[in-house]
RNA sequence: GGGAGCGUCGCAUAGCGGCAAUUGCAACAGACUGUAAAUCUGUCGCCUCACGGCUUCGGAGGUUCGAGUCCUCCCGCUCCCA
């Protein structure tokens, strides 16, 4: 399921494979966001092209709509949004942070009211964890609660209490699915743990111990990337970078910009996720590499300095004409700015793997 | 020739006599991290970090404590009837 296939010398950084139901994929690798089941502006083709390797779905949404009788019909969610390829989903844990004032939480699970529909969903570990199998996940993530960023630890300390303990319903859920599965002789999907702690390092090593007691496919590192300045989940992370299982694949979600994702690798994360390609794309801005390394920089699609004098992005689509359509209203621009944007992205990753093979990472 | 109307800070629009003046677009600056986000924020007459000050609503006068708003004339534009 998870290989190391090279290991660096001058950091934590590691070069894998991840084995799913829908494929193989080269670690670390980077997830685009498909949190309705769609990349915004793509089409699972065109995804194919880019050379995504695997997309993230979430729970919450999808519960939402189209719901699982839907999802069922159609033979689970590859088959709905057209995608053979590895699915991730998150399990609506984020959602606790980002849609805090939607909802009713407490031990059992939450409760959210619908913006859009005014209905409402109630999950709990065994639902959520339950849905994403049913729909035919490859990656299960376990509800987890995400807490904002903050230096209150009594906050934190029930965060990290009460994942714990849905981390454990969650395993005393999949003991369930066993016989079904081995009866049948198909794959389970993987589930993967998620270790909560804030910027406190005590709790952060306590929710680890705690998970890897329940000995899930993977780790997680989550409540990050909720509006605390990366340094500190820099710390974090090196706190936790030896204590990780080595055997299992290190998920650092939400995260991030480049350099991000490259300090992360050095602490030995292997996955990643995050909107910022995708939803710069649609703000008018692009990643670009500047000359062979890593670095890059950031341009304003709309600004009237980079108006002219533009290289080609691909065989047909230049930056001025990406510049006429953003000044033009053309959405048009979304979709060739997010192309370029998850390429820049893939090419990162492939990047950072060439790196770590030559021993410079 | 007769009649009606209109000129507001790049463009377009608000504007009961108390106004540095509404809103939209454009422009400029910034934000976005397990996506309630093709979004949001700020600036947008001049000077000042700011308090504050200064000059503005086609032009010239007038009425008024006070005029973008009322009156007169002029300039420019639009429409209707001949």
């Amino acid at each position: 399921m998870f290989k190391i296939i090279k290991k660096s010398k001058i950091s934590k950084a590691r070069i894998g494979r991840l084995k799913v139901k829908h494929g193989e994929i080269d670690t670390p690798f980077f997830m685009s966001i498909a949190t309705k089941g769609a990349v915004k502006n793509l089409t699972p083709e065109e995804l194919k092209q880019i050379n995504v390797p695997i997309i993230l779905s979430n729970t919450y949404h999808l519960m939402a709509r189209p719901g699982l009788k839907t999802i069922k019909k159609f033979n689970g969610i590859h088959k709905l949004i057209k995608w053979n390829g590895p699915i991730l989903t998150d399990s609506g844990g984020y959602q606790i942070f980002s849609l805090a004032k939607l909802l009713k939480l407490n031990d059992k699970g939450v409760e959210f009211s619908l913006a859009e529909s005014g209905g409402k969903i109630f999950l709990t570990p065994e639902k959520a964890l339950e849905f994403q199998k049913e729909i035919g996940s490859d990656i299960c993530m376990v509800l987890d609660e995400c807490p904002e960023y903050t230096k209150n630890k009594k906050r934190v300390e029930q965060a990290v209490g009460r994942t714990t303990y849905w981390a454990k319903r969650s395993r005393d859920l999949m003991k369930k699915w066993k016989p079904a599965y081995q009866q049948a002789g198909g794959e389970m999907p993987l589930v993967f743990g998620i270790v909560q702690g804030g910027i406190f390092n005590d709790l952060r090593k306590k929710s680890l111990d705690d998970l890897l007691k329940l000995n899930f496919d993977g780790i997680a590192v989550g409540g990050v990337s909720v509006g605390e300045p990366f340094s500190e989940a820099h710390k974090i992370l090196k706190f936790l970078a030896d204590k990780l299982p080595e055997n299992k694949p290190h998920y650092l979600m939400g995260v991030g910009y480049p350099e991000q994702i490259i300090q992360s690798v050095k602490q030995g994360i292997d996955m990643f996720d995050c909107v910022i390609p995708t939803r710069h794309a649609r703000h008018g801005e692009m990643f670009v590499f500047k000359g062979k390394d890593l670095k890059y920089e950031k341009i304003q699609i709309g600004k009237s300095k980079y108006a002219t004098d533009f290289s080609l992005l691909d065989k047909n689509c230049s930056k001025a004409y990406l510049h006429h359509l953003y000044k033009s209203g053309e959405f048009l621009y979304q979709r060739l700015a997010t192309i370029h944007n998850l390429k820049f992205y893939m090419d990162l990753m492939q990047k950072i793997r060439e790196g770590i093979k030559k021993g410079r990472i």
